[in-house]
This record gives C-alpha cells, sequence and structure tokens, in this order.
DNA sequence: GATGAATGAGCTTTCATTCAT
DNA sequence: AATGAATGAAAGCTCATTCAT
C-alpha cells in the first residue's frame, strides 16, 4: 500500500524542483533573505518526505538525500546571484529544521562548509571560552560536589545543589541539561584535571624508576586533598547509558597510549619489567593499589596521613613483597 | 564460550575502547589536541580509501560513508571526554582534508553542526535589522502564528517564537503582556481581517444566490491560502477567560445583525428559503459545513486543491442533496 | 574499525551452536525449566550481538536473524526431548528480553504461535474483558472528563482528576500510562459509543430519505444530551503525535467505507445526488454543518432546546437554502 | 505545488487515512471485527504474493516481509481506536492462514506477543510451584542480583525483582523488610560466601609464597566466575546508613586480625617483606590491584579469560615492576 | 502466606515572567 | 529599547511501601 522507492524519488523530484523555481521568493528585491518563507517550504518538504515514507530509516536517508541535493542546488543559484552570505544563513536555517524533524545528519558540500568555516572567529576554537559567565556554574558544581559526596548522587536532590550553589533551581537546569548531566560534567571536568595533573609531572624528564616514585608522590598527594571529589569519581554511579567510573576509565584510557610509549621510552636501562603486553594491566592493577590504600584512609576516618603510605605503595609496586633487601628500610618509615 | 586474548586483540578493534586509544593519539600530553596528528592520519586514511577503490564515484562513496561514522565517533567520544571545543577544529580540519583530496561532500550530524553554526557571531548573519516597532512586532505575530500552528498553543514556547522572530524574549513582552495576550492580539487581527474579507465581497451588489455562491467561492480560497491562520483561529484553545475560538464567534456575531438584513434585503426574489428566525442557524451551519471540508482537506495532507471543493459545497447549501434536477450539472463540475 | 557483517555471523554461529549446546543446563533432570538461567545466557547473546554491530538497525537485524533460528532450533529440541510446554514459558522469556533490549520485532514459526494461540482461553478473545476491575478505571475516566472539560486539558492537573475521582494519583497512572493517554482513551472509548450509538441506527433499514432525518435527529439528540463529551471530542487538543479531533476522525473514516456502501445501496430511487466521489465531501459538511449549530447553541449558553434545531437542518442538508416550496413549513417550527 | 485530485488517488493510497478505510472493512455495522471478511483479505493477498514470485523460498520472503509490515500497522491502528482484544483475534486468524499457505515464520512486534502472552493463563506456564520458604527467599535473592547488576541499585525497582523472581511484590516484603535491606541481604550472604572460601584456601598448610599464589589464583578464579555478584559488592552503593562497599570492607577486616597472624607466622623463612605495620595497607592495596584488573575485564566486555592475568597480578604482588632476573620469565607465562 | 491494587511523598523538569544590565 | 540570565511555581510522573482480600 505504501509507495514504491521510486515513486517517492519522482514524488519529491516534482517538489524540489518546485523549490528550486521557487527561490526567488525567498529573497525581497533589495537582496534581503526572507528566512520565514523558506523554513516554512523546508519544513512542508520534509513533513512531505516524512509522510511519504515507511519507517524512520527510510525518511532519513530519503530526507538526506533529498536535502543534499537541493542545498547544493540552491547555493549554487546564490552564488550565481552573487549573494553567497545568504547561503550561511539559508544553510543555518536548514539545519535548525533538520533538528527539528530529527534527522540525525546531513551529506553537505565540503567547499561550502570550508566556507562557513573559516567565518568563525579563530579564537573560537583555541581552547574552551569558559571564562566570565562560568562563575555561577563553577558555583553550581562546587556546590553539586558536595552535596552528591555527603548524600550520594541518587539520595541528593537539585534542590539541595541549587540551594547551596545560592541559586535557584531553574538555574542549574539553564547550565547543565539535566541532573545527570551536572554529574558527568562534573566528573569530566574534575578527571580531566586529575589527569592534566599527572600528566604535567610526567612530561618532566627523569629515569623511568624516579618518575615512577615521583608519580605515586603525586598522585597520592592529590587524592589526598582532594578526597571528595575523588570519591566521587570513583564512586560507580549507574546512569542511563553509562557508569561514572567508567567516564574517568575512558579519559584514563584515552591517555593510555601515549603514556605507555613515554614509559617504554624512559626504561632506557631495561631495568623495568614491563612489556607492551602487561602495561595496561600493570598500570591499572597499580592504580587500584593506591585506591584501596584511598579507600582503608577513608574508612579509618583519615585519622592519618595518606601521604605516609607513600613508602608502603612504592616500595610494592616497585619490588614486590618478596625478597631482596633493597628496601628494607621502607618499612619502618610507615606509622 | 570466552575468547583468547590473542582470538580478541581484532575484535576490541570494535570496541569503543580501541576508539579511545586511537583518539587519545591527536592529544598531546598536556592534553591539547594535535591536529597535525589527526590530519596526517585522516590523510592517511583517505589515500588508503582511493587506492581501493575503483573510481571516483566508488572512492567518494566510501569516503563519505567512512568519514561520516568516523566523524561521528570521535565527536561523540570527544563530547563525552568534555571537550566539545576540539571537535570543532577536527572537523575543521577534517572538511580541509577532505576539499584536498577532492571529496565534494560530507554527511554530519544535525545537533553538530547547530553547535557550530550558534558560535558564527550574529552580526555575520543579520546583515541589516533596522524596522520599525511596528515591524518588530509584525514579525513576533508572524512567527507566533507559525509556532503556535506547528505545536499548538501550550506545547508552543515563548522562546521558540522569540527566536523565529528573530528577537529576544524579552522583547516579546514588550509588545505583549502575555503569551496569552500574543495569541489573543494574534486572532483578533487576523479575525478581523477575514471577516473584513468577506465583508468587502458582500458590499459588491448582486442577486443573493449569486452573492453566496462568490462569498463561499472567497471564502475557500481565502482559507486555503491562510491554512495555519483559520487553523489557529478555529483551534480551540481554553484561555484563562475566553477559549480562542470564541474570539472568531464574537468578531462574527458582531456583523451578523448587518449581514442578516444585508442578506434578507437582497433576497429580492424570495428564492431563498431564509428567514428572520432560521438566518443564524443556517448561516452557522454553512460556516461549519465549510470548516470540515476544511479540516477534511487537512487531514488529507493538503494533497488535492481545496477549490476543487467548492461546487459541492455550493450546491449542497444551495439546493441540498436530495431532489429536483436544477442541479444536475453541479457533479459533473465537481473533479 | 568495526567487523564486517561476514565476521559478526561467524561470531554469532560460535556463541549459537554454544546456546544449544546448552540447551540441557536450563533443565534440571526432574524436568523442570530453569527460566533465570536461559534468561541470562539469553541476555548475554543478546549483548554481545549489540555490542558487535554498528548501529540500530543492524543490531536490530542480526538479533532477528540470530534469535529466530535459535527460537526454532530450540522449540524443536524440546518437542524432540518431549517437553514442548517448556518451549512456551521458554519464548516467553525470549519475548520478554526482547523487549528489554528494545528489540522491536521477532521472527517466530507459525505453527508454534499457532499452538500458542491455541492455549489462549477462547473468552479472552471475544469482545473486550472489561468487567470488574473497570470500576475504578470508569470513575476516573468521568472525572476526566469533568475536569478537562472545564478547564481544558492543559489547564487541568492530574491531581484534579485524581482528587474528584477519589483516589490516589497514582492509581490513576496504573490505569493509564500518562496524563495523555488518558485523554486519548476517553476520546477513543467516547468516539466508539458515538458512532455505535449512529451505527446501530444506521442499520435499521428505511429509505434513504428517511434514513438521514432519523439520524440527524438522533445525532442531535445524542450531542445534546453529552454536550461536554461531544465538546471535549471536538476539541482541538494537541497531543504528542496526534490531536484530539483526530482520534474521532480516525474512528470515523473507519467506518466510512461500509457506511458509503449502504447509502448508495439505499438510494434505490436516486433521489440523493451523491456520488461515490462526492460522498466523502458531503457527509463531513453535513457533519460540520450540525457542529456548529451545537456551536451556536453552546454560545447561547443552552437557553433553548438543541433538537428544535433538527427541522432547519434536515431541511438545509436536503434541499439547500434555494427553491422548492416543498419544506416551506420547516421554518416555522423553528423558535 | 498543488495536485488536482485525480493525481493523488493513488498518493492516497500510501496514506494512513486510506489505511483506516481497509480496516474498516473488517468490521460490521456494529462495530464487531468480521473475522471471515479479514481472513479473505488476506488469503486474497497471500495468494497474490505467491503467484507473482518464482520460487518457495522468494514467496515465503515477500510474505513474511509484507505480513509482518501489514500486521504491525493493523494492530497499531486498532489499539489506536481502543480495540486491542480484536487485534489478538486477528492476529489469530493471520497465523491460521499462513499455516495453511505454509509459510514457515512470521515476523511479530515484540510488544504485542508479550501482551498475547501474558493473557494465557499463570498455571498453565507454572507446572510446579511449590518451594520451602527458603527457596523462594533465595529466588528473590538471585533476581534482585540480576537486577541490581544490570540496572543498578537506584534504577531497579522492586517489581522488576518480584516479577523476575516470579513471585507477587508483597512476597518481597514478607522475606526483607525494605529494598535496602534486600540489598545488604544480600552483600551479607555473598561477601561471607566470598570470604569463606578464601579462608577455606588460606586453611590449607603451605609455605607463604606458595599460598600467595594459591589465594590470587583462587580469587581470581572467583570472581571471574561471579562477576555480577562481585560488582556488586564493589559498587559502592550509599544507603541510609552506610555504603554497600563497606559491608564488604567490614566483613574483610573482621578477619583481618587473624589472616594477618597466620601470615606472619606462615613466614617462617622470612623471604616476605610484610611487616605488622605494613599488612594491612599491602593487604588491601593488593586487593585493589586485583579489583581493577578484574575493572579492566569488565570494561573490555570480558572478551578474554581473566585467569589469563593471573601470572601479571602474582609477578607484580611479589616481585615489583623493577629489577631482578628472578621473575623473567613471567611475561612469558602471561597471554 | 501470597497477592497486587492502592497509595502519596517526593522527585525531576519546564517555562512564563521578571528585571538588572 | 533591547536583552537574556535568573527565577520558582507548578506540573507530570515514579516507585517503595502498605494492606485488604
Amino acid at each position: 500500500m505504501k509507495k514504491k522507492k521510486e515513486d517517492i524519488v519522482e514524488l519529491l523530484g516534482g517538489e524540489s524542483t518546485q523549490l528550486f523555481a521557487e527561490i526567488g521568493r525567498y529573497f525581497s528585491a533589495d537582496g534581503s533573505f526572507s528566512e520565514d518563507e523558506f523554513r516554512r517550504s523546508l519544513r512542508a518538504s520534509l513533513t512531505s518526505i516524512r509522510n511519504n515514507t515507511d519507517d524512520d530509516a527510510s525518511f532519513r536517508n530519503h530526507a538526506d538525500v533529498w536535502l543534499s541535493t537541493k542545498l547544493r542546488e540552491i547555493i549554487d543559484h546564490l552564488h550565481d546571484r552573487g549573494m553567497p552570505e545568504a547561503s550561511i544563513r539559508l544553510f543555518k536555517t536548514a539545519v535548525e529544521e533538520c533538528s527539528r524533524v530529527g534527522l540525525p545528519k546531513v551529506s553537505l558540500p565540503t567547499d561550502f562548509l570550508n566556507e562557513i568555516l573559516c567565518s568563525i572567529p579563530h579564537h573560537k576554537l583555541d581552547k574552551e571560552r569558559k571564562d566570565t559567565p562560568n562563575e555561577k556554574k563553577t558555583r553550581i558544581m562546587d556546590a553539586a560536589l558536595t552535596v552528591f559526596s555527603q548524600d550520594g548522587y541518587h539520595r541528593a536532590t537539585v534542590d539541595a545543589v541549587a540551594h547551596l550553589a545560592g541559586v535557584a533551581k531553574g538555574s542549574v537546569y539553564r547550565h547543565f541539561k539535566s541532573k545527570e548531566d551536572l554529574l558527568k560534567s562534573l566528573l569530566t571536568v574534575s578527571s580531566s584535571e586529575m589527569l592534566d595533573y599527572v600528566n604535567h609531572i610526567l612530561s618532566i624528564d627523569m629515569e623511568l624508576e624516579e618518575q615512577i616514585r615521583v608519580v605515586i608522590k603525586a598522585w597520592v598527594e592529590f587524592i589526598a586533598n582532594n578526597p571528595d571529589l575523588y570519591r566521587l569519581i570513583q564512586s560507580n554511579i549507574q546512569l542511563e547509558n553509562t557508569n561514572t567510573r567508567d567516564i574517568f576509565f575512558n579519559h584514563l584510557f584515552t591517555r593510555l597510549p601515549l603514556l605507555k610509549e613515554r614509559v617504554l621510552s624512559l626504561n632506557r636501562k631495561n631495568r623495568i619489567r614491563i612489556t607492551n603486553l602487561t602495561f595496561d594491566t600493570i598500570f591499572l592493577g597499580s592504580y587500584g593499589f593506591v585506591d584501596w590504600v584511598f579507600y582503608k584512609w577513608l574508612r579509618f576516618g583519615k585519622t592519618y596521613d595518606l601521604r605516609d603510605e607513600v613508602p608502603v605503595i612504592t616500595e610494592m609496586l616497585l619490588h614486590g613483597c618478596i625478597g631482596g633487601t633493597s628496601s628494607a628500610g621502607a618499612t619502618e618509615e610507615k606509622i
């Protein structure tokens, strides 16, 4: 009962030719662009495609093909008419409409994209532009860290976060799409900071064994100074699609290849028994070692200085618990 | 059931964990994005695709599919990592490379494009924006009509109206004291226009039967040309004190006595069986007749020309569906 | 990077063979079925397929193929082992898991389906079984009708409905998936009732002209007796996917073909000028005629008896407003 | 832009409006479902497909696609019309016809199948259900483990647990005083089992180094066999008074003194560098080491055998990553 | 003992409106 | 005059828990 694909192509062909013929309509005599008229026409066409396709996948497919062809034609036409600027606005309108009808992607001419991208000021592309308006965002994130740490993510309420941050609940939702998004942002930013800190230390040039000692020390210090943050990152909260610990893990894993390379290259004297194959396991295992020493510290109510554990950790990870005398002194330093 | 590690090295290639590792290569130790590394990798992949495809068309096809999938993945993962800015630079690099190898187009996620386009400063897109206060009010009302028609009054947001009108939300409230007031103004103005249009036609002097024919034709044409407006007027939205349909009805009713007088006076030959008592019922009933013919047209997706229904409507309202031969011709006129 | 389809087939092939081999595991020595074990294994397989497919469509496709093959095998195996009953439970488990992972459909052996369907008690298939537990549901729907009519759907709150129905808010959500679902159910049931009522009248055998007179009278009486219900049905509330008026329209349209056939066949004397082509327009137009006579009545505060309008309506629809003397009397009956 | 009516007669074929008209044919004037009409129409369509296909395979293929699309459409529309019961009868009819024409399978919507299966009386599926109270408790705990692992404790609902366990929700509350109590019980029992298992191994008399090797191996095996359980224990869910990880930790800590004593006493040759002071740190750190190797395994989708990691873990914990040749062989054993 | 309909406190989220800039 | 971040009341919905049958 539904039409065959061929029929649709014809159907659209007729409409799109029409659209092309009507381009003139979207521009006044003075060359100004009538966004509204164009938008309406576009919406009508997309709706028509939707109605004439069987399922969502088919709709997306056809709409994509149709749209990219049409955009190409219109853009060319505008270039011919000497109004390339208008094509950007037209393009923006098109993209907005696509979003609205739920089209996930569109095919676009590369030269046109180039043109658009070059018109974006350069500073927008460098690093993040989180400067002025982030004061409030930071306040909300700080409050969220406190509240989530205290009560646990699920028991915490957005009300409590907003109250602690001293803003209205609605403001939380201006900065974060949802409670979940707030947590994710918090973790993402924190994870980055944590790992940047370690990366910074790793960039200092020294012998590998020394490097390991320094990193362990730095890491322990970091988590001792930010226990709430660290605990939240490791808290393993199940979210819609992921799980908080995985967010951190993903960050870690992104940096692992570079790290691995560096470690293997630093191992000039070949004293360290880590190979390409065992690196991941040893690295993550060692991470876990520190993680549980931290956890023990928490369980003891932070009644001692976590930094005191550094020698034992270092000793264990470098030499294990068996054998040689090289590290006999280490154990005495311990509490 | 479990596979040995060797077996799954390849398998892991398809897992996201691997992707992280790959993306990791594009970032320096300090977390900054290495455009060069990405460009190199991209160029290598594109070259490889070119070498493995027979003709240009095939190359373009494969490259497009590959690239859009790849970009989507990387962009998603960068978002997860909290580096959406990097994805814009990466995207720019990708487009540049595509241009270089002669790829004419790429498929891109609409949400991502939206993000990019929003970062282009407004003045680049606006050309001139210097309108009298009244123009702005009109723009807002036009936008409101579009948005309300699309989503329904209650589901529509003031944000959407303001956005489509290209003004700030606050400006909407400068011109209209509330969302409801905006709707009411829209309806009041439109109702007047609609009824003025009909009144204008009624003022032409002719025989009553002819007048009726002309009015029906004009009215059908009017609503066929302004379906959104008409639909909104008839939409029966419940407001604080009234109901949108009543606004139109009130306008109509205000003019009814004059109309009635004119109709009765035009009925010189007394061929029309309308009395003072039955006028209202017949008039509104006939209005309703057209209303549902219009509604039928909407439900069929406006896929035929509403004006084609004029003969049937006229015939029915003038002669009913029964009897005489006086209107035998009518059915032939119809389609 | 993602695997080719062929690879997946092999991958699944390996797993599924395994599953088959493991069927024994799901049954204890006494022949009882270990639903849990089977469910776990199934879930693992589905998850594995999801992880090894690129997009959702591909996942659905593969999962469907895999599942239907496997089910067939297992069911055969169980039949061989002489335990066909177990296959129903196994099947139920499979369907549940498919729902959970978001698979929209599965392919199934017809003979097996036959077996299952025959085990459903017959009375379940006849008409609806809305008997005992519907007392509360009815109460909620009644309350909803009142509240929605009074305040309009959007201004009405679920709290108010629950309160008026004398139940807790949660109970509303036990019977209806959402506020929208409540409205839809209300309209669906009411529309059916309304149209059944008319259909009933239409089934009485009489001359067409007489039939039309009777139906109009009955219809006007019906809406005069249920103005709230009728108003709600016509209220044109925009919902997520439809619009309330369309719900009624769809019901109407479902019955239209039968109605059309009957009308044309009843038209023995060929006095009625309705053809196959004009039927829809005339029918819906006439419906609209009555609709606005009803609306006029509402606007006049129901200060007169709507039934008094029946003669005028009938006269107009049968003979129009022009010409003959046959209906001269009708107008005098009017108020 | 607009098409003439003639042009769109075909077009409408694809619109849902048409579908309504078609479905309308299956219903008698009184609204009851006409099985015969539907069966006739179905048989005609299937026969037509058979005649238009070359071989049997092609017929089956086409018929399946056609039927599943058709059924889906009709079922959806019947749901909209508020007649879901009719869809079951219709479905039964369809299956019967498929059997008759020799179609071996049909594709069906899972949600619809779910509905049908739920209408089969329970006793048909249950066979025997006569278990001691303890069996029921176990069944609930098993179900809880599955559900909590899958969705996370907070996202999991008691309904889901009860359903999976095959008991009523109230029964869950007979055995556990709250959802939290259910989780705690689960963890307490499991933690005990886990630790008893390790204790058992520790009670075997052997040299300490050997003991450590054996314990690591046993532990890895245990968690590889019970990943859901282990994950739940480590999941760090924040409860009213505690936190799930703490429950395990408390169990562990209760046994630590005895363990410590035993370890130190076994260290006859004093080859192990663990003192009274460092025992806790080294023990928990090592535990964490394994924990993260396990976590890595999870993140890789359990695509390799966790036991393969035992040599690396053992080597690291015994000898560290630096120095001597004593463990040169370790890397070869790996993978 | 088992059941599952009923409950309602409490949550997240939306969005019309305001108002400092 | 124009802006758009901030507001917070108000709404829809969930689900652990209870309890009559």
